[in-house]
DNA sequence: CTGAAAGCGCTTACAG
DNA sequence: CTGAAAGCGCTTACAG
């Protein structure tokens, strides 16, 4: 026996091994400097004892918690769900884990609660989703503090914060791209609340695309919406029941498209027969509802992967080397998933 | 200044306060025996300096790390999500952080990732949601690191092992009850997948409301079904275009009955007039889709509280003393959501 | 390439 | 009711 009860510790490894446990140390960290069969000793030993350094010794030697947390606010956002699930398993590959913390955008004790779970925890970064991203006492707190932090498709980009996006402007004009392809002139938009950004830069691709097509923008065919299946729908109801119906609709997200497509099946339309829908989001009743929605994948996971590798690599260098502000914002590219809802105009 | 840079530590305290660290420590953690006059001065100083202990520190120290690990299979089940907001607010109220981990039910190397989970952050407890919570190989491996568990909606409770769940079969039947008495007698039922208990539960509370209405159950009305939107449309295509039809459909999730709706639109039937419907879970789009959708709401987020709360405030006394199986298995109130998808049969 | 010492910031016995 | 000492299990300088 190497240990009387509990589990092993760096003591028994290096007893065991027969070298010190500054040796031990340095293995386990791939510190360069280590005789190479030292090194396959050590190793050796650590793999029969079954030995994993304890977080918490390491966080108060070392400085460093091996935690990124990830703060959110809706918890019911597919978004999150992604977004988890990328740092979460990019977290393990790097040897981290994930502390999430749901909060409320406008709580009063916002400030206290950051406060309190960066204090306690000590998390070697962060991760803010919107709209907790786009608030500045958020960002005030974890500035402080000194956590680095990376923002997941933030309204818009700070100097010196990184933050990973896709891009909204292009891949709308791609959808448009494609309905315009497709043959269709009379485009109707729904666009997304004016209080989040992404609402304008798909707008402003839609309209991009149609300029540089020479296709005319009836003002009638764009429609407010709020994101919400609800308000799809009804934006639909107002650009179906027209004199000159468009021959197909932009929603500028899944659920409002889910909306028109609740529209138009109530009001006799067949989709894409009489009317093509395109959304955006790829969310998963994307895939399962009738006509299958083409729209375009936001690389949620893969952001959040990226942002975890920002955040575990970012400082290596030294702290005052010249930030490149390009790579300190990282742009994913997204994808056009193509379905059944969007054909040839006739 | 009573500390040169970095945040304040116990020692700090102490020195302001003019007590020692040991009696810091014991205000800190409510321990009995401090003279109500040194706790005051104590948390006085704590204010002022914005004090908070390092969880690294405490842990190292104390041997709990105050943080409880969620393990999940499936990021995009809303189920997760409810979970994980439940369970992240009652642990900040009681000073704990969540820590998630996705994983594979299949994963070949399912056990080293969580032993490696356990050694390295020794989370005081682990909350299990299905289908990890039914997986031996997880079970084992928590119980051989001696991790607290509590099993969130288990196929079947486990001896000795806490869990939280709902009552399935009576909700089932509570909402078959809703049927009969608006005087439906033809009662479609779909089936979820036969590998999830909750299926055959929710199919006992079915036959057993008809039982006890001596309503006979038609064979021909039972279809199967797999929980999904497409399985739901599917057999309910089969059921309506049967000579008979049913007046009513039971489908034993939201999902399916979204697929039922989604059929009966197609099929031309309006619902409620010609076809009652009613599902179970209350999804988010339960709400939203039209008409809204009877069915029953699961207490996720409460049963997530209950299962922190099991896993903090579980082995407080004696170890040894007798545990009361009863108080171990906890079973939460469920609510019927009656919405505009059921109605009086004609 | 390797190691002995000090220390991270707390809590756990143990005294008084 | 309060405190001095030891120790949790690692890493960080610093030597050699």
């Amino acid at each position: 026996m190497t240990t009387r009860g509990g589990s092993p510790t760096i003591v028994d490894v290096a007893r065991e091994a027969g070298v010190s446990i500054k040796t031990v140390s340095r293995v386990l960290n791939h510190e360069p400097g280590v005789h190479e069969s030292t090194r396959d000793q050590v190793l050796k030993v650590v793999e029969a004892l079954r030995y994993r350094p304890k977080q918490s010794a390491r966080s108060l030697a070392g400085g460093r918690s091996f935690l990124i947390g990830l703060l959110y606010y809706d918890p019911s956002a597919l978004f999150v769900g992604s977004v988890q699930q990328g740092a979460t398993l990019r977290c393990r590959e790097l040897g981290y884990h994930l502390v999430v913390e749901s909060l409320h955008n406008d709580a009063p004790d916002l400030r206290q609660q950051i406060d309190r779970m960066v204090m306690a925890l000590r998390p070697d970064g962060m991760i803010l989703t919107p709209p907790l991203c786009d608030n500045p006492e958020v960002l005030a707190a974890l500035r402080e503090s000194g956590t680095p932090c990376v923002l997941m498709s933030p309204e818009r980009d700070i100097r010196g914060v990184p933050s990973v996006r896709m891009d909204d402007v292009h891949a709308a004009e791609e959808i448009t791209n494609l309905l315009l392809s497709l043959g269709h002139r009379r485009i109707a938009f729904i666009k997304g609340p004016p209080d989040q950004s992404a609402s304008a830069a798909r707008f402003e691709g839609f309209t991009h695309a149609l300029r540089s097509h020479d296709v005319e923008l009836d003002p009638e065919l764009v429609q407010p919406g709020a994101f919400t299946f609800q308000s799809g729908r009804d934006a639909a109801h107002q650009l179906l029941s027209r004199r000159q119906r468009p021959t197909a609709v932009f929603a500028s997200n899944d659920d409002m498209a889910l909306g028109v497509l609740a529209a138009a099946q109530r009001l006799g339309l067949s989709v894409p027969g009489e009317l093509s829908v395109v959304g955006f989001d790829d969310s998963p009743t994307a895939a399962l509802v009738w006509p299958p929605l083409t729209t375009v994948r936001q690389p949620v996971a893969e952001m959040a992967r990226t942002a975890v590798e920002m955040l575990v690599f970012g400082h290596k260098a030294d702290p005052n080397a010249p930030v490149d502000e390009t790579e300190l914002h990282k742009v994913l590219p997204h994808e056009l998933v193509v379905r059944d809802s969007s054909t040839r105009a006739r």
